[in-house]
RNA sequence: GUGGGCGUAGCUCAGCUGGUAGAGCACAAGGUUGUGGCCCUUGUGGUCGCGGGUUCAAGCCCCGUCGCUCACCCCA
């Protein structure tokens, strides 16, 4: 048997490419208005930044990356997230010395060793952006409200903004233990998975599916809030509410990995499978701390490039058509055309052929499948009259052009034509 | 890691209670045509995922295996 793809990972084939460069180009122009610049960072790095910013208990860590040991014994990984390698990135090139505040942007795959579903791949595209250094609500807002501008430039349509806070170091730990009081008097009624997680990440057993609607009256983190927390997520609302951009407030919602502080907030499609989150993101204010570098609070978010395609409407992304289609039919009719396509292709303007010894009736299927504005037709007859013959295939006029300076008469006539458009 | 569904032509799929394979689209040739589209005729193309077993006979039944897919888990 032939050799196939690795399980979980997709070709982008031609006839996809067309979504996948409109949502980045979008996201790139979109990100450069909010004043974001584009890093590129490695798509490996030492296995001990993950395990150190994701979390080393996390799902992610414990069971999903693709782990392996480079030559000299070093342990490297494949980046199954965006954020810590460019928060590594800020701290070795000491971004904080020249900017307060870095607003980075990247897109790139990224690789989880899951078991592969509907919206979820090994390797998997990520488009993210971080604005590290300012703890100020408004910079919230400032991701917020370009999330929210993402997709509806994307004309993506039913999607929810949830947000909550999940407090800082000052008051989560109050919050954990009087959520673990609570769930204690409910232990016997929990799924094996959150017995589990009553030990290991307490918040997350709100989270789960399973036992959703046990916890109506759960404490909420919101009450929990210390002061300054409160009066950042309440400036977080009313900023949205300023700017009119439509969220709701889930009180329920916990992000999976360690790191985020404050904010945290999702992107929820309607009507979906399972994998239901598009965008993601939260404060990671003690983030940067955590990995060796100075203090510095920071907060970005990352969307699922496949989920974001699969909601968009794709048959209405224009592809790239010929302007002319080229049908030559015999040797001496390809040799003439040779140079012709060759020029014309050379001053910018797009031409396609077919080298096949097909006939003209299926030359012309080609043409007419591949969306061409014109076609030139050299056959026997042409060759003897010194002609060819250029059809219109919209209003299917057609002229004859000498053979002797049919360069120039296509040229003239193909540009004057894009210029119209 | 756990569970369900599915693997037949390049694509989408039929294939009865077991009798050594079909359609549509696509592709190619021809006819018609105002040199292409619509229509008509013909043609190319398949180790029925792979390996065992039962049987006179397996695409179909049984076992194994690989792959795809959906869901749980987790996450973007």
């Amino acid at each position: 048997m032939s050799i196939q793809a690795i399980k979980g990972v997709k070709d982008i084939l031609p006839g996809d490419i067309a979504a996948w460069q409109r949502i980045e180009e979008t996201a790139r122009r979109l990100f450069e208005d909010f004043g974001f610049s584009e890093i590129r960072v490695p798509i490996f790095e030492y296995t001990d930044l993950f395990a150190r910013s994701i979390g080393a208990s996390t799902d992610i860590v414990e069971k999903e990356m693709y782990t392996f040991d480079d030559r000299d014994g070093k342990k490297i990984t494949l980046r199954p997230e965006g954020t810590a390698g460019v928060v590594r990135a800020f701290i070795e090139h000491k971004m904080y010395a020249d900017m307060p505040l870095a607003k980075l942007y990247y897109m790139g795959p990224m690789f989880r060793h899951e078991r592969p579903q509907k919206g979820r791949y090994r390797q998997f595209y990520q488009i993210g952006v971080e604005a590290i250094g300012v703890d100020h609500p408004h910079v919230d807002i400032e991701i917020l409200s370009m999330l929210y501008t993402l997709f509806s430039r994307l004309k993506i349509e039913g999607l929810t903004l949830q947000i909550n806070s999940l407090g800082d170091g000052a008051c989560r730990g109050a919050y954990r233990d009087a959520l673990k009081q609570y769930l204690k008097t409910k232990l016997p009624v929990l799924c094996g998975d959150c017995q589990r997680r009553y030990e290991t990440n307490p918040l997350r057993v709100l989270d789960c599916k399973v036992d959703a609607g046990k916890f109506e009256d759960a404490p909420v983190m919101l009450d929990y809030l210390c002061e300054p927390c409160k009066k950042h997520f309440h400036t977080v609302e009313d900023g949205l509410k300023s700017l009119n951009i439509p969220f709701v407030i889930n009180a329920r919602l916990v992000r999976g990995l360690d790191y985020y502080t404050r904010t945290t907030f999702e992107l929820v499609m309607e009507h979906t499978g399972a994998q239901n989150t598009v965008a993601a993101g939260g404060r990671y204010d003690g983030l940067v701390q955590e990995i060796g570098g100075p203090a510095s609070p920071g907060i970005g978010f990352a969307l699922g490039v496949e989920r974001a395609i699969s909601l968009m409407d794709t048959r209405t992304i224009p592809v790239p058509r010929p302007a002319l289609f080229v049908c030559a039919l015999g040797p001496e009719a390809g040799a003439i055309v040779l140079p012709v396509i060759y020029q014309l292709r050379s001053s910018g303007i797009m031409v396609e052929t077919d080298y096949t010894d097909a006939s003209l009736k299926s030359k012309m299927k080609k043409a007419d499948k591949s969306g061409a504005g014109y076609t030139l037709i050299i056959g026997e007859q042409e060759m003897e009259k010194g002609k060819a013959v250029l059809r219109n295939m919209q209003t299917k006029e057609q002229k004859e052009l000498p053979l002797a300076h049919i360069e120039l008469a296509l040229q003239d006539l193909l540009s004057a034509r894009n210029q119209k458009e």
